[in-house]
DNA sequence: TAAGCATTT
DNA sequence: AGCTGAAATGCTTAC
């Protein structure tokens, strides 16, 4: 059976343009676009297994669409130079794949596809077109299937003409109607001036066509039918602009376009010139032919030795010049994860122990000895972990020197794999085994014993110490060395002894508090359950809105994907229409407190120290928060009374002490402060004025007096929007005012804070120059997307790009204040414990004797963290519980 | 496993 | 015309 992939190559290579951050070779050459074409090519190839291809180019500037059109395509952006180098690039990189390419004068690619689609049609072949460009989706038919990219590039969705129906209610044909009626900026088509996508649906859907629509004018009403009618000639135009001509007088045939797979030398140099090293390791070489500079990785040759083979006095020698070390756990939670050994490399030779081993004294004496030794230095992969896991087994892990994970996460925070197999990969180095491959996962999930074992541990091992060079090259590139190893990599180690030591749980408060929970659940349920008329299952937001929307029949105000939406949002402005909204809204809060709070804290609690032991984790979150895992410790309520009375079960671990809490006022507006330079901001926090009462005043013009309440929670909320990127949108339905009310809010208050105004601006700038944004302390967040031409997702990247310095700094701030705070406590020899870090807060336990101390030494320290062009301010409280510590 | 909802800073 | 405030984790339901 015949398969054709037809590839719109202008499309595509816009798009990978865009998506895939900028990259050069060491010649200078941009290779970003020619890299997302590639790595597309490489899984289409794989997954389509095509005995025709085609990628199809647009010829030159004028078709024949400008024909009675002149604008058409106008008004476009100039391609910019780093992507049009790549397109000569490209075509050489399609002859190394063997591909087929194809250019007409005079028509564009689209129709050259839509020409060969046709005849696809007529001969009955399955054929797969791969574009960027909705309007393609006018060509699908039975045989005749739409990839249209997502995300990126080598992502794609496939549209049939059912699916099509499914998403807009239309055939394909009907596509083209739809852009004659919207129109196309990017194409300069006109369509009809204020008819989007949502109106033109509508329109179509009533009455099939332009043509359609347009016969029937006289059924519109208002402005509808005013611009309907004067813009007629405009959308019978953009309409045959949109039509992909299909009938296109082709030099080739079918013939021509047989695929017969590519000669894998030929694209091996395509791709060391280009220096796609990792492409080139996917490339299955028929031999390893010449392993010239830049060839693929050679498998790494290393000698596994078992603890038992080697004697005693090898393995300690073997340790003394360790260079990497590997400690395998297995699960997600590293206070109950279990050992399964651990891999030491020196050189080419790896020395693999396994738990049984550890657990033999006679073996793994000197292991334990190399282990606790704290001037022998460890560099591995996830060590915070391997504490942990090692910890609860009476081991202790010292000499923490290097780990590849915190660099890794450093190097690219938003990375969604920072496992080992996939670093070795992301370096260039020849591949190692994943673990899902060796241990299964889930159900089938089987850890091997034996050589099998020893040789991931030994691979492993190895990878890291293959590593290690490398991703200290890359953090000293990003001057990220001070970050890695003054702040994050002793921040590991401070975590570490946070989460051993965990915090105390009082259960029978929360059981107390569960059984008063139980009551109120019950008495909702019956009251829900006789206003609905029946019984259903009130957690189901699918049955749940079928009682709202249909039973009930109140007014629908948002949908969701799936269904109707009844988040608190909804709810709230259901309330006036119908009591059973209160009931549930109570409901939702009551079972939430129940389920995650009250029983999900009950079964954290460890039998053996009736604590809880949450996990830090170091290398989650974009911005360097931390974020903390079983329990998550860092969203226990606060802000109602009910749910805030869960705090009443974190207590001391011993009699007398006291839970001390001390938090940051302010930081990431200080922060924004001190970043933006905005004087009137700094003078605000020099004064230590409240500083949304302040500006309260400047922007509505007021004086200290004369600002309500009002006025002081809108400032509040403009503040809250200027550090996460603001929007006139998002501050509209913040605050419940129209849309022009808070443009025209943001503009006073950048009029007033002309600073922060300078501030946003220059650092959208900047991401768009760089490619990424960087923190106080140097972390770095690559924003791709600020370049994307769809609006939504450039707007989200310059959000995170006006985020993520604050946010970020702030981070680096309390990060620093713990290291610090660390370094006191034992230099000072103190029994007090820090416990807990929730962002901008550190929760310790102090004894009685030390409590004076600590009440101004905690604060003391988090002040003086770092210096900024603002003081810091922290404020501290103690109690009995931390729900006292307010 | 994903979606929807709720919780925090 | 777009339809959007930043960063997280956990529970329940539905597929």
């Amino acid at each position: 059976m015949d398969k054709w992939v037809l590839i719109d190559g202008n499309s595509i290579i816009y798009r990978a343009f865009f998506a895939m951050p900028p990259l050069t070779n060491s010649a200078g050459l941009h290779t970003n676009a020619v890299y997302g074409f590639t790595t597309m090519l490489l899984k289409l190839l794989e997954e389509e297994k095509p005995t025709h291809m085609l990628v199809a180019f647009d010829a030159g500037k004028v078709t024949f669409r400008h024909e009675g059109y002149e604008a058409y395509k106008g008004g476009r952006e100039k391609t910019p130079s780093e992507l049009s180098e790549q397109f000569p690039v490209l075509k050489e990189l399609l002859q190394a794949f063997s591909i087929p390419q194809y250019e007409l004068p005079g028509y564009e690619a689209d129709d050259i596809i839509g020409t060969l689609s046709r005849m696809a049609d007529e001969q009955g072949v399955e054929t797969v077109v791969v574009s960027g460009d909705k309007d393609m989706l006018q060509l699908a038919s039975d045989h005749v299937t739409i990839a249209l990219t997502r995300k990126g590039v080598s992502e794609v969705e496939r549209y049939d003409p059912a699916e099509i129906n499914e998403k807009y209610g239309l055939t394909p044909l009907q596509i083209i109607d739809l852009k004659g009626l919207m129109g196309d900026t990017s194409d300069n088509i006109p369509g009809i001036p204020g008819v989007g996508e949502k109106t033109a649906l509508k329109l179509l859907h009533e009455y099939g066509s332009v043509e359609g629509v347009l016969a029937n004018t006289a059924a519109l009403k208002g402005k509808m039918k005013e611009k309907v009618e004067t813009h007629q000639d405009s959308a019978v135009m953009s309409k045959r602009l949109a039509t992909i001509f299909r009938e296109v007088p082709l030099e080739k045939g079918a013939a021509e376009l047989t695929y017969g797979g590519y000669d894998a030398h030929a694209l091996a140099d395509m791709f060391r010139k280009l220096e796609f090293k990792s492409l080139l390791e996917r490339l299955e070489l028929p031999e390893a032919g010449g392993a010239a500079a830049g060839g693929p990785a050679a498998a790494p040759t290393y000698e596994v030795a078992t603890a038992a083979s080697l004697g005693r006095s090898e393995l300690t020698q073997l340790l003394a010049s360790s260079e990497s070390v590997y400690i395998e756990t297995i699960g997600d939670n590293p206070h109950q994860a279990r050992l399964v050994g651990l891999a030491v490399a020196s050189g080419e030779r790896v020395a693999v122990l396994t738990y049984d081993d550890l657990m033999d004294p006679a073996l793994s004496a000197p292991v334990r000895g190399w282990l606790e030794d704290g001037q022998a230095p460890k560099r591995g992969y996830d060590l915070h972990k391997a504490e942990l896991a090692l910890g609860w087994l009476g081991i202790s892990l010292r000499g923490i020197a290097f780990d590849a994970l915190l660099a890794a996460y450093l190097l690219d925070p938003t990375e969604s794999s920072q496992t080992l197999a996939a670093l070795v990969q992301r370096h260039g180095l020849a591949p190692i085994q994943t673990d899902d491959a060796v241990y299964g996962k889930g159900a089938r999930l089987q850890v091997p014993e034996g050589a099998v074992l020893a040789n991931h541990l030994a691979a492993k091992a190895d990878a890291v110490r293959r590593l290690l060079p490398l991703l200290s090259e890359a953090l000293e590139q990003g001057n990220m060395t001070k970050l890695n190893d003054e702040l994050e990599l002793p921040l590991a180690v401070v975590l570490a002894g946070m989460e051993k030591q965990g915090i105390q749980v009082n259960p029978a408060v929360l059981e107390d508090l569960g059984a008063e929970l139980e009551k109120g659940i019950s008495q909702y349920m019956s009251d829900i359950y006789t206003h609905a008329g029946m019984e259903f299952n009130i957690g189901s937001p699918k049955q749940l809105g079928e009682v709202l929307f249909e039973k009930l029949g109140l007014p629908v105000i948002k949908k969701t994907k799936t269904g109707y939406s009844t988040d608190a949002e909804v709810l709230e402005k259901l309330e006036p229409y119908s009591e059973i909204v209160k009931m549930i809204l109570h409901y939702r809060q009551l079972t939430k407190l129940q389920s995650t709070y009250v029983e999900g804290l009950l079964k954290e609690i460890r039998r053996d120290t009736g604590k809880v032991h949450t996990y830090y984790r170091q290398t989650i979150a974009a911005t360097g928060r931390l974020s903390s895992q079983f329990p998550n410790l860092q969203n226990i309520p606060i802000r109602l009374e009910e749910g805030r009375r869960i705090r009443k079960a974190f207590v001391p671990s011993e009699p007398g002490w006291s839970i001390l809490a001390a938090d940051y006022s302010q930081i990431e507006l200080r922060v924004l402060a001190h970043i933006s330079g905005d004087e009137k901001m700094k003078e605000a926090f020099i004064e230590d004025a409240d500083i949304h009462t302040k500006t309260a005043m400047d922007v509505f013009g007021v004086t200290a007096d004369n600002v309500d309440a009002n006025m002081r929670r809108q400032a509040k909320a403009v503040n809250f929007g200027i550090v996460y990127g603001i929007s006139d949108f998002g501050l509209s339905n913040n605050l419940g005012i129209t849309r022009k009310d808070a443009a025209r809010f943001i503009e006073q208050y950048f009029a007033v804070f002309q600073g922060v105004r300078a501030y946003m601006d220059n650092i959208v700038a900047q991401a768009r120059q760089d490619g990424y944004v960087t923190t106080l302390l140097e972390r770095r967040r690559y924003l791709p997307e600020i370049k994307a031409s769809n609006f939504n997702l450039r707007s989200f990247a310059e959000r995170t790009a006006m985020n993520t310095p604050i946010q970020g700094t702030a981070a680096d701030i309390i990060k620093l204040a713990m290291v610090k705070m660390d370094a006191e406590i034992r230099n000072r020899g103190l029994r007090s414990r820090m416990l807990l870090q929730v962002h901008d807060e550190l929760v310790f336990e102090v004894p009685p004797e030390e409590l004076e101390l600590m009440k101004t030494l905690v604060p003391e320290v988090m002040e003086s963290a770092i210096a900024l062009d603002v003081p810091l301010r922290a404020d501290v409280s103690y109690g009995d519980n931390w729900y006292e510590a307010k």
